[in-house]
DNA sequence: CCGGACGCCTGTCGGC
DNA sequence: TGCCGACAGGCGTCCG
């Protein structure tokens, strides 16, 4: 489910309510999720007091005085903080057992999310360590994208889509951000031109952006930590919408699969 | 190093 | 109505 934006809107809905807070406890119904959350994490965050909570990539880390606990939601997963005592789905896998009476619980259907315990700095955590930078940052511009695709031949959309070279860019916002670049998603990504970088390195930082204004995009389950759907979705241009006019020139949107993922575009807008 | 394919899971949807 | 395959917002791993 979450790219990005997603996760930067979860990290912000459940920032307010476990600022201060201590963890009394983790509670597990379902240990198997991407990789198994073992007993040595419920016992490293048992009684810690949070300090901050932060976002790296798709990566939310709940940063602990002796280390951080790395938190992904995968494909299906979603954060609520809930009174302890609500009742849990059958998907409700992880309650971290806060000190105010509520439990901050993960639910993830699918079971590709996962739990980490990184001793500090979570950043050195093998999971980490090979991530780019951050999209909506000045370290990430046109001028690294064109650099780092020398030689390339992957398709761009892949290209954008790998952590190593740009962290946060998922399916959908990979093919929006192409869409209002001009640019097609199949282009080997070695030849694309500085000048054609800028544009589209400018369209992700303003996709991403747009997001998390509109609270990250509800395509099916995605909700925001208070229970509402992410607003982003009304806004896609070409994502999902295989058949209709292109917003800018009216030819229809196409779709085809790249890197085993399927791919919006309008092919008279984008080259 | 690079690129492509696969697998991990469950739920949903469209076609027959 | 029921079944069955395809597909879904991610990503680590393996293979050539």
């Amino acid at each position: 489910m979450p790219e990005l934006p997603e996760v930067e809107t979860c990290l912000r809905g459940i920032a307010p309510h476990l600022r201060g807070r201590r963890i009394l406890r983790l509670e597990a119904r379902e240990r198997r999720l991407r990789w198994p959350v073992t007993p040595q994490i419920d016992a490293a965050v048992a009684g810690q007091p949070i300090e901050a909570l932060q976002r790296r990539a798709k990566y939310l880390l709940l940063d602990l005085p002796s280390g951080s606990l790395i938190l992904h939601l995968g494909m299906s997963g979603s954060l609520r903080v809930l009174p302890a005592e609500t009742p849990p789905g059958p998907h409700d896998h992880i309650d971290l057992m806060l000190d105010d009476g509520k439990c901050l619980r993960l639910r993830d259907p699918r079971r590709f999310g996962s739990l980490h315990w990184a001793a500090s700095p979570a950043t050195d955590h093998p999971l980490l360590t090979q991530l780019g930078p951050e999209p909506v940052s000045p370290g990430f511009d046109g001028g690294h994208l064109h650099r780092r695709s020398a030689g390339r031949r992957a398709p761009v959309k892949t290209f954008i889509m790998d952590s190593r070279i740009v962290v946060g860019v998922g399916n959908i916002y990979a093919s929006e951000s192409l869409y209002r670049a001009g640019i097609h998603p199949q282009r080997p990504a070695g030849r694309i031109s500085r000048t054609r970088y800028d544009r589209l390195a400018t369209s992700i930082k303003a996709v991403l952006a747009a997001a998390i204004a509109e609270g990250g995009t509800t395509l099916r389950d995605f909700v925001q930590e208070d229970g509402n759907p992410g607003y982003f979705a009304r806004e896609l241009r070409v994502y999902g919408r295989e058949g209709e006019p292109c917003p800018s020139c009216g030819h229809p949107i196409r779709q085809r699969r790249i890197g085993q993922r399927s791919s919006f575009y309008c092919a008279r807008c984008q080259r």
